[in-house]
DNA sequence: GCCGTTTTCGGCCCGACTGTTTTCAGTCG
């Protein structure tokens, strides 16, 4: 699990949600505590830091409400620092340690096995305060003669910036999804039984590396096999419970053996979320109890009293069960403990899925090819939602050609055993109009409307254009809300919760767009507008028969506690179309 | 610096692997 992350600053988006930037302070505050070996205080920087980083809302308006200090792990002393970067784009204190240590602390602790302590000891005694003057160190033999390091070390050092060099931004969770199955091809006949853990079992959006959990009767023999696995560029460590390695697309993949009668609390500990088991463990010790990856035991004593599935730990803390999705600390541990978790909806709830391409836009398989492949995967409905808009490269319908596409449609319908929902997606213009009256929208099942132009708005211009759209037309579902795209684009400069609002108001389903790049809303998102009252449509975003099948919205919608409730896919079918009725 | 079924002071999760040591410190998850 890669727990702490270093956050840049987009200049590009400088008022998109600061989030980031703010936990990135804090989480260099914390480095330099760290390095200062002032006790306690990293920690709580740190812990601000994570909850700040997973916010589902935009800190700068937290701040307009006056909660920052509901925040959880911010106290008035971090508030007050917020508050300061918020008003002045700095913070005084930050700047005061970054000269204190004259260490560019944030560069050197991205290389793996390099911390505080060895950080401090080289700028002492070599005057190393930057990745260049560790480099030269290196190359002069200089880290091997300090007392504490050696030869190893030294290599290691010079091994391990090349991976920081490397190392790919996150991965998406769709990329991960062949790794982590070849994996457990290769390793499942090595082990008596293997789990993937981590952030990717939590169905998080992106992984930044994988962790999986096997029981083996030869641990010697697992680890073996497991560090021999083909595209293994390096072995970070080779032990008999753990090991970790690079693969030769520069993903970090770490295993664990345990016996069987651990299973069940080291899939735990190595599920996650960090600030889950944290919760988790104090949880325990209040219980009398110690909780860790070899079990939960009693505190006088040390006697076992579970570990072998999770569901008997979670029961002997007195929780419900808790599903990996919703894992981290965003509120589960207190549901779980008065009996109130949400029941997640599952695969076969999923009825259906919305927004799909096909060749009348731009889409690669005919409107037939869809629907036919939808009805082998059982779904019992698929909305066609091909572009309507300005978007020339997208192929888009015109009024002439809509009418085409609604018989052709018709069609369809007439030779496949699933309902066919007729729609377009249709773009949000400039200035929060559509480009179709209102009149002609209502002759459509579906109406999906997107923003796809004029992305670089300011928040109150942009969440206007798209609450002014939801006010005056008959729309059923805000497309891809945020517009993010993964690792490539950052989301719009929206008022979310202003969006969530009037959604909610105008009987609008935010859509859960599943498609790998986009995965919009993310999970946080989703609970967010869940606890403004909204509902969501699930969507494919298919521009391919083949890819009807890879919607990742059912897992977005499991992060963000959405229940069956909540999810129109879920609901029976005169019920869908009662509610799509504008 | 935060927080409260140990409540406004005094705690703050737990264990494996590595390298440099000869019993342990540092790092990581």
């Amino acid at each position: 699990m890669l727990l702490v992350a270093t956050y840049k600053y987009n200049p590009i988006f400088p008022s998109v949600m600061k989030n980031q930037l703010i936990a990135g302070i804090l989480n260099n505050i914390a480095d330099i505590l760290e390095l200062q070996e002032i006790q306690f205080k990293p920690q709580a920087y740190r812990k601000a830091a994570m909850s700040i980083a997973s916010l589902p809302e935009d800190i700068e308006d937290i701040y307009k409400k006056g909660e920052l200090e509901n925040i959880p792990g911010v106290g008035k002393h971090i508030a007050e620092k917020i508050i300061e970067i918020l008003e002045t784009g700095k913070l005084k204190y930050y700047e005061k340690l970054k000269k204190q240590v004259k260490i560019n602390v944030e560069e050197l602790n991205l290389i793996p096995s390099l911390g505080p302590k060895k950080i401090k000891t080289l700028y002492q005694k070599l005057g190393i305060k930057d990745l260049k003057s560790l480099q030269d160190a290196i190359k002069k033999g200089k880290i091997k003669e300090l007392e504490g390091f050696g030869e190893k070390t030294e290599q290691q050092l010079a091994e391990n910036i090349e991976v920081v060099k490397n190392r790919p931004k996150r991965f998406l969770y769709a990329q991960a999804i062949p790794i982590v199955n070849s994996i457990i091809k290769q390793m499942e006949k090595q082990v008596k039984n293997i789990e993937v853990a981590g952030s990717f079992r939590r169905g998080k959006e992106t992984v930044g590396d994988l962790d999986f959990l096997a029981v083996s009767a030869d641990p010697e023999k697992a680890m073996k096999a497991f560090t021999a696995m083909k595209d293994v560029k390096k072995v970070l460590a080779k032990g008999l419970t753990k090991s970790s390695i690079i693969l030769s697309n520069g993903m970090q993949v770490d295993l664990r053996v345990v016996k069987e009668k651990e299973f069940g609390s080291a899939l735990m500990y190595f599920i996650g979320n960090k600030q889950h088991n944290v919760e988790l463990r104090k949880l325990a010790l209040k219980k009398g109890l110690t909780l860790s990856e070899y079990g939960l035991f009693k505190l006088k004593g040390k006697k076992w009293v579970a570990g072998r599935t999770e569901e008997e730990i979670y029961q002997k803390l007195g929780l419900d069960y808790i599903e990996p999705e919703i894992r981290g600390n965003m509120g589960e541990i207190e549901a779980a403990l008065k009996k109130k978790l949400p029941t997640l909806i599952t695969k076969k709830d999923v009825k259906g899925q919305f927004h799909n391409h096909s060749t009348w836009s731009d889409g690669d398989s005919s409107l037939l090819e869809m629907a036919q492949r939808a009805e082998e995967l059982k779904m019992k409905f698929i909305s066609f939602n091909d572009h309507f808009g300005p978007i020339g490269i997208t192929n888009p319908l015109t009024e002439k050609r809509l009418k085409d596409y609604l018989k052709e449609i018709e069609k369809v319908q007439k030779k496949v055993g699933l309902k066919v929902f007729s729609g377009v997606e249709i773009d949000i213009l400039k200035d929060g109009t559509l480009p179709l009256p209102a009149s002609r929208l209502k002759q459509l099942d579906v109406v999906i409307a997107s923003v796809h132009i004029s992305t670089r708005m300011d928040s109150s211009v942009m969440t206007k254009r798209v609450c002014s759209a939801l006010e005056n037309y008959p729309i059923n579902i805000l497309g891809h809300p945020t517009d993010r795209l993964l690792n490539e684009r950052e989301p719009l400069r929206l008022n979310l919760e202003k969006v969530f609002q009037t959604c909610k108001q105008q009987d609008v389903f935010l859509e859960i767009n599943g498609s790998p790049r986009r995965m919009d809303l993310s999970g946080e998102n989703v609970q967010a507008a869940k606890k403004n009252g909204c509902s969501f449509a699930l969507s494919s975003d298919a521009h391919d028969a083949s890819q009807l099948s890879g919607s990742l919205a059912l897992q977005l919608a499991r992060r963000g506690w959405a229940e069956k409730k909540d999810v129109l896919n879920c609901w029976s079918l005169p019920k869908i179309e009662k509610a799509l009725e504008k």
